[in-house]
DNA sequence: CCGACGCTTCGGCGCCCGCCGAAACGTTCG
DNA sequence: CGAACGTTTCGGCGGGCGCCGAAGCGTCGG
C-alpha cells in the first residue's frame, strides 16, 4: 500500500538502502499534501472533527476529504470514530501531535512578502504566537511564560536535561493539579514551541497544567482555533502561584 | 519556492487554514520521496557523502541525485560543501537527525510478507538492531543497554522527566567523558528508539558518551552503514563501568 | 595538454495523485 | 414515509514531478 513504483532502469542494480526508505517516503507522504497538512493542523487542538468541518475548513470538496481522512486514518495518523451520519476524526495520539507541531517548527520563518495579508489572518496569527494549545499542553508566549517560570522558581530543571524537580512535584501537588504517574508517558518533556523557537512543558505534567487552566477557567478559548487567552482570574493565578508578570501575557 | 498552487474550484471560498499547511506539505514532501528519503536514512550516519554515492545507494542516475539534493539542500535539510569535482553533503544539523530518525519510528512495522528477503538484507537488518549510531549517539539494543543501565545505577533520572543526577554528572568527570556545557543544545534528551520503541539518550551527554566508545575503541562502525559492535574491550569497559552484562550485546 | 571523472543542466517521457461532480448510501428529522 | 443532510464511491481530468540519457562544464591526473 501507499508505495508506487516508479518506472526505473531494470539494467540497473536494485536499491542497497535498509529497506525502509519506501516506508519513510510514504509515511512522509501523508503530510506532503497542502489539504492534509492543513486537516492534521486544524486536529492539533486536540479536538475530533467532522470530515465536513474539515472539508470547509481546507476549502476543498467532501468527496475530496473523505478521500484524505481514508489515508490518513490507513496511515495511523488520525482515528474515526462513527457517530451516525458523522465521521469523527482526532489525531491518533500524543506522538502524532508531537510529529505535526515538530515537523512545523522546522518551515522556514514566513519572508515580509509571504506575512499575513489580511487584517484577519494577521491577528489570527498573532493570537496563536499569544498563547495556544498544542494539542494537550500549553504553548506560544503563554507556555514559554509558564515553562520560564517553573525553572526560574526551581521546579523544573532545564540544565542536565528537562525535569521536575522535588519542589516541582510539590508545587503540583499543593496547587491541587494531579499528575498521573502510573502510564508510560513521561512526567515531563520538553516540546519546541513552533512560534518562539523555544521549548516548553509537555508530558503529564504540561498536559495536566493546561487542563487545570481551562477548567478552573484561566484561560479561554478564542474563536473555533487552538488559540487560548488568559482570563483575569488567570493572570491573578499566574501571578500568585508562579510570579509571572500580567503584562507579559498580553 | 516549492509551492505549487494546484488547480482549484475558484467559486470556493479560499481557504481558512493559519497559512502554515503549505509551507508544512512543501517541507514533508522532501522527505516524501524514496530516493530522498535513501539519502537522508544513509546521511543518519553523520558523515558527509559525495553525490555520486549517494546516488549508487539509491539506485538512480547522478542526475537524478543531483536534482534531489539540491532540493534538500534548498529546504534546509543538507548542507554541502564543494571539493573539487566532488559535492560533499551531510545532514544540516542533530534537529534534522532527530527529525528523520522520528519520522521513521513512526512507520508500521514491517509485516512478515515484507519481511527482508535475502540473507545480505536480514543480517544488515539485524546488525543495525543490534547497535548503531542516531547520527552522534548510541540507538539500537546497545543504546538502549546504556540508557537503563545509566538508570539504574541512579545516574540518570526518567522518572520525573529525563535529565541527569548529580551522580550522573560526577560519573562522567570520572570516566573522562567530557560534557560541554556551554551551548544551548541540552545536555540529556531522551531520543526514541526505532527499533526497540522505546527512548534512549540523546543530547550532549548522548554524543559525548557515543564519541567516546568510538575514539577508545568500545566500539566499531561495521560495514559502510551506521551500524557498529562492541569490541571486546568495550564489552569490559560497559560491563566495568556501568555493570552491562557483555551477553545483552550479542 | 588531453582524457577520465564527477557533477550539472536540459528536454522529454510517463506515472502518480489530487481535484471535481455525479450518483448512491445511510441517517436524521419533519 | 419522504426530504434533507453528511458521507462515500467512482470516472475522468490535469498538473506536478521523478525518471532518464545526452550534452556541457569544471577538476584532476597522467
Amino acid at each position: 500500500m501507499l508505495v508506487g513504483m516508479t518506472s526505473r532502469n531494470p539494467d540497473r542494480p536494485p536499491r542497497s538502502r535498509g529497506g525502509d526508505a519506501a516506508e519513510l517516503a510514504a509515511f512522509a507522504g501523508l503530510i506532503a499534501d497542502e489539504t492534509r497538512a492543513a486537516c492534521l493542523l486544524a486536529l492539533l487542538d486536540g479536538r475530533a472533527w467532522t470530515a465536513g468541518e474539515l472539508a470547509r475548513h481546507a476549502g476543498v470538496a467532501p468527496s475530496t476529504t473523505s478521500e484524505h481522512l481514508g489515508k490518513l486514518v490507513a496511515g495511523g495518523l488520525l482515528t474515526e470514530e462513527r457517530q451516525g451520519r458523522h465521521r469523527y476524526v482526532r489525531l491518533a495520539g500524543l506522538r502524532v501531535a508531537q510529529l505535526v507541531e515538530d515537523l512545523a517548527s522546522h518551515t522556514r520563518p514566513l519572508t515580509p512578502a509571504q506575512r499575513p495579508r489580511t487584517l484577519r489572518a494577521a491577528t489570527a496569527h498573532a493570537a496563536m504566537a499569544r498563547g495556544r494549545t498544542c494539542y494537550d499542553h500549553l504553548a506560544g508566549r503563554l507556555g514559554i511564560a509558564v515553562t520560564d517560570a517553573l525553572t526560574h522558581h526551581g521546579l523544573l530543571r532545564q540544565d542536565t536535561g528537562f525535569a521536575l524537580t522535588d519542589a516541582g512535584l510539590a508545587w503540583f501537588a499543593t496547587a491541587g493539579i494531579a499528575l498521573d504517574r502510573t502510564g508510560r508517558r513521561p512526567l515531563a518533556r520538553s516540546c519546541l514551541d513552533w512560534t518562539e523557537r523555544r521549548p516548553h512543558l509537555a508530558g503529564v505534567a504540561g498536559a495536566a497544567l493546561c487542563r487545570h487552566a481551562m477548567t478552573t477557567g484561566w484561560c479561554v478559548r478564542i474563536g473555533s482555533e487552538r488559540a487560548v487567552k488568559v482570563t483575569p482570574s488567570g493572570e491573578r493565578a499566574f501571578a500568585d502561584l508562579l510570579g509571572i508578570e500580567p503584562t507579559s501575557l498580553r
